[in-house]
DNA sequence: TGTACTGTTCTATTTGTGTAGAACAGCATT
DNA sequence: AATGCTGTTCTACACAAATAGAACAGTACA
């Protein structure tokens, strides 16, 4: 998996929620299929049991997920595409555009670019 | 100013640094400008004068603010370009890309639907 | 019936964040 | 000198996050 990032602030536990979702959003996971169990999910991220299980128990607060007393977690509906998931991504970076007096147009001119130089380094 | 996000888990005196960089950055304050006060700031953010107290001694240690013992912070060094501050969020819409499975390609036209609207919007 | 897995629950501790109030020393102005 | 501002320091408390270990109940399979 992914590493987290302990730098940003935000929790560990959030992070793993979110992404665990894009994972299955990715298709990583099909609809019923069980995720990792908090133990080896816990191993893999080298976060504790407890973490894990937080950020499981949000994604079946949100439907994403779903569980039966003594069995797995399994995937109870995929959620939005992954294109939707990254649009609160994109609204935040106009905004901190705006905020620093950066038009939205230059701001797709910045993202151009970065992406042009991945294309250019995968080649 | 702007407002602080008390959803995200992001602390809120590292908010509180990177709205005043952005600030400076784009030119809100000069090099040799007093940054509002510690209560005048907390007043406003409604937030404790020891979290933006916080935040500028992070920015003096960054080199952006300097301060004389019983005189105001002031601006040491204006931080890099705006666009340079956004750098950071570009790669990091890239590789949450990645993560779901997104091309580079892909991303830059999202941004560049969310721009249009915008401009569409402001217009 | 064991055995091994699943998640759940409990207590306990540590760390970081945020708030609160008070007191202090330095600087500038009146 | 007095006043009012500046940031600094101190103690104190509350809360969330994260870790740790132990014990538990349910499920599945040999």
């Amino acid at each position: 998996m992914r590493p987290l990032d302990t730098s940003t602030g935000v929790p560990l536990y959030l992070q793993v929620a979110q992404m665990l979702k894009e994972d299955i959003a990715a298709g990583q996971f099909g609809e019923g299929d069980a995720v990792p169990s908090l133990r080896v999910a816990s191993a893999e991220l080298r976060v504790n049991l407890h973490t894990v299980g937080k950020a499981y128990s949000l994604l079946e607060r949100e439907g994403v997920l779903s569980r039966k007393r003594g069995g797995p977690y399994r995937v109870a509906s995929v959620p939005d595409a992954a294109s939707d998931l990254l649009l609160n991504d994109v609204e935040a970076l106009l905004d901190r555009g705006a905020a620093l007096g950066v038009s939205p147009e230059a701001v797709v001119e910045l993202v151009a670019d970065a992406a042009g130089q991945r294309v250019r380094r995968k080649a």
